[in-house]
RNA sequence: GCCGACGUAGCUCAGCCGGUAGAGCAGCUGAUUUGUAAUCAGCAGGUCGCAGGUUCAACCCCUGUCGUCGGCUCCA
């Protein structure tokens, strides 16, 4: 007999003279630890706690609390709903059920047609099996004999996933009761473990991704180790449907989309004081930092698409219109445009870097299935800039950009960013020693700055390196805003060139880069991680003067007009109402100030006020009003 | 673009087996004169997404089309 020896996270070793299971250790180690184990990492693999150790080995026992036994149970859960779909359903035939981000789903093949009603019953079929307890084993089988297996059981997908499985991978089947499935595990060790789960939608998927294959039925679902924290999570759901930027931009009068111009928007004047502040915000960051603006046409020679090289790439996205015989395309982008600017005059390497920017309102007719609200529209309004330098100066732009960055998310009220560098893409242009260069510029600038980073491998554009900046919202919720990208390609393809030191022509390399991305989109985020309740120097309107009764208007008038003086965007509320019911309209219009104004303010010369988020402040002098709001505004403070 | 569901008043939604549409909120008018999340009453508001078809008769059934939603795919 052979002796184990386990090395344990936190270093210390032990050693077994007899055959051990993960679970054996743990049990050794204590028995609380043995009841919260779910799975482990052998030198860096999840195995089953039953998967018996040989030689020395580094362990890791995963309990509830690890990241990685959530995945284990929401995969785990899969096979559980697998089962169950395959007692209701005996002709079920399964695709993939993989766990994703924040649970999982499963690819099924059925001849009834599936609803969310149904999925009650299923669910009621997995609690069924989850009271049985049944044991959930693992077995590894020859390539032969696992496709015998499932094409005695008729099932083609797992056939065709075992064919795609490379030589000399271990296939292993996992057994649940009359259940078998395909799978890599591990999972965990028995279906009594798995209690916490919900089944949330169901949705077409192709096999495989493809529509050219046969079209399965995807039935998403979650699940967690505690209820609470499953509850938790159906209720960030819940929130996160209320904070809808679609339906608040409705209820709070801030755009509309309609038929005639799908996926662009119409703003409405409340929509458009966001959008003014936000602009007017990046206008003044950018000329701060060494940018001059542009503006440049919207409709352009299709010759300018070809030699840029996006006709042939992307000509069924762009939109197209003609004239006098001649074909025009509505810019997809800026970069082709500001490359003209440059080439307007004989550049010198003393005038680099020349960073141009420009609002560009750019159409790109993507696929109708994929256009949401203002988060993906077809006509959108970049923030966008092109840094026009030597290869030398990539790296303190870079580090300049990422600084604007964190300044920029931070003054919205986001946390640092996070960021993935994505680099050299299998199919790209120039040599391998210009991507060393742009990748290592890219990381020192990360480096300079102390952030911390992710690698997208292969994820770069053809044209050169990027990197991505992605925000969390106040839900946690991710989302890709800022860019900046390494483009050694189309200042030569339009023949962009400045005059070095000596006094020979260079190609500059271009950055393209965006802080907020499409500021429709940017702007759909900030709708919702603030649930519509806009920091004052963001909300359409900052104070709304509420009359006690007809009486007090005149007053109310005045008071409003004090406000606007110093620039306060302001209104009366002249309904006949009671003051609680103009107060409710004003807290469900999210404004920030609500200004109370009765016989007491008219007499003193004051007002009253009531904060959207904090409520009755009582009465308070004008002034000290005007202070107050315009103190929040200028400091563009997230709190009021 | 693909699959599925949906499209009725400004908004949210009812509308049975095919017999020419209804509520609440919002709006307007009147009454009320209001003190921190909804005062009462009345009125008005519709080519039932659009185009065809079936039928004596279509919001309802059929076909097509546009859009929206949920996914898939895509995202320079």
């Amino acid at each position: 007999m052979s002796v184990v020896r386990v090395t344990l996270p936190d270093g210390s070793a032990r050693e077994y003279d007899r055959e051990v299971t993960p679970l054996d250790v743990a049990k050794s180690i204590g028995s609380g630890l043995a009841r919260a184990a779910v799975a482990a990492m052998v030198d860096g693999r999840g195995v089953d706690l039953t998967t018996p150790l040989v030689g020395a080995v580094a362990l890791n026992i995963l309990t509830d609390r690890s990241p990685e036994a959530l995945e284990i149970l929401r995969h785990s859960c899969a096979h559980l709903m697998a089962q169950a779909l395959k007692r209701l359903y005996p002709e079920a035939r399964f695709g993939v059920g993989p766990v994703i981000d924040n649970g999982f789903y499963y690819d099924v093949d059925i001849d009834h047609r599936l609803t969310v009603e149904d999925l009650p019953r299923i669910e009621e079929e997995m609690h069924r099996i989850v009271k049985e307890n049944v044991a959930v084993e693992r077995r590894e089988l020859a390539r032969e004999d696992a496709l015998e297996a499932f094409r005695r059981l008729g099932d083609p997908y797992k056939v065709e996933l075992i064919e795609a499985i490379p030589a000399g991978e271990t296939i292993s089947t996992y057994a649940q009761g009359e259940f078998v499935d395909l799978c890599r595990g591990p999972h965990v060790g028995s279906t009594g473990k798995v209690r916490h789960f919900k089944l949330q939608s169901i949705a077409g998927a192709y096999w495989r991704g493809s529509e050219k294959n046969k079209q399965l039925q995807r039935i998403y679902g979650t699940a967690f180790f505690s209820e609470e924290e499953l509850e938790t999570h159906l209720r960030l759901l819940e929130e996160a449907k209320r904070r809808d930027h679609r339906r608040l931009g409705r209820e709070l009068d801030l755009y509309h989309l309609q038929e005639e111009a799908p996926g662009m928007v119409f703003w409405h004047p409340a929509g458009a004081v966001i959008w003014r502040q936000v602009e007017g915000y990046i206008r003044g960051v950018i000329e701060q930092n060494g940018y001059q603006e542009i503006r440049t046409p919207m409709i352009v020679d299709r010759s300018l698409w070809e030699r840029s090289g996006h006709w042939d790439k992307f000509r069924e996205m762009m939109f197209t219109t003609e004239s006098e015989s001649r074909e025009f395309a509505v810019k997809p982008m800026n970069c082709p445009c500001h490359i003209q600017v440059f080439n307007q005059a004989v550049r010198s390497y003393r005038e680099l870097p020349l960073r141009l920017a420009e609002f560009g309102s750019c159409h790109r007719n993507e696929p109708s299935g994929t256009l949401h609200g203002l988060m993906r529209a077809r006509n959108f309004v970049q923030d966008d800039a092109h840094i026009f330098c030597t290869e030398a100066q990539i790296g303190p732009e870079v580090i300049a950009f990422i600084r604007l960055v964190f300044e920029v998310y931070a003054t919205f009220g986001f946390g640092v960013p996070l960021i993935k560098l994505a680099d050299r893409p299998a199919q790209r242009v120039g040599s391998d020693a210009v991507w060393d260069r742009a990748e290592q510029a890219l990381r020192d600038a990360l480096a300079e700055v102390g952030a911390s980073f992710e690698l997208n491998p292969g994820e770069g554009a053809f044209y050169g390196p990027k990197l991505e900046f992605s925000l969390q919202d106040s839900l946690g919720r991710v989302w890709q805003c800022g860019t900046i990208q390494v483009d050694f390609s189309m200042p030569e393809r339009l023949a962009a060139t400045y005059v070095g030191e000596d006094n020979h022509p260079h190609t500059p390399v271009m950055l393209h880069r965006a802080i907020l991305g499409s500021i429709e989109r940017f702007i759909a985020v900030l709708i919702e991680h603030f649930g519509g309740a806009m920091p004052p120097w963001l909300a359409p309107v900052q104070a709304i003067v509420l009359p006690i009764s007809e009486r007090h208007r005149d007053y109310a008038v005045q008071v409003s007009a004090r406000l606007a003086q110093v620039g306060v965007r302001t209104e009366v509320d002249r309904h006949d109402e009671k003051v609680g019911a103009k107060i409710r309209n004003a807290q469900l219009r999210k404004i920030p100030y609500m200004v109370v104004v009765g016989d007491h303010e008219q007499e003193a010369g004051t007002v009253a006020v009531r904060l959207r988020d904090l409520g009755d402040q009582g009465s308070m002098e004008i002034d000290s009003l005007i202070k107050r709001i315009t103190t929040a505004v200028r400091s563009r403070a997230i709190e009021l």
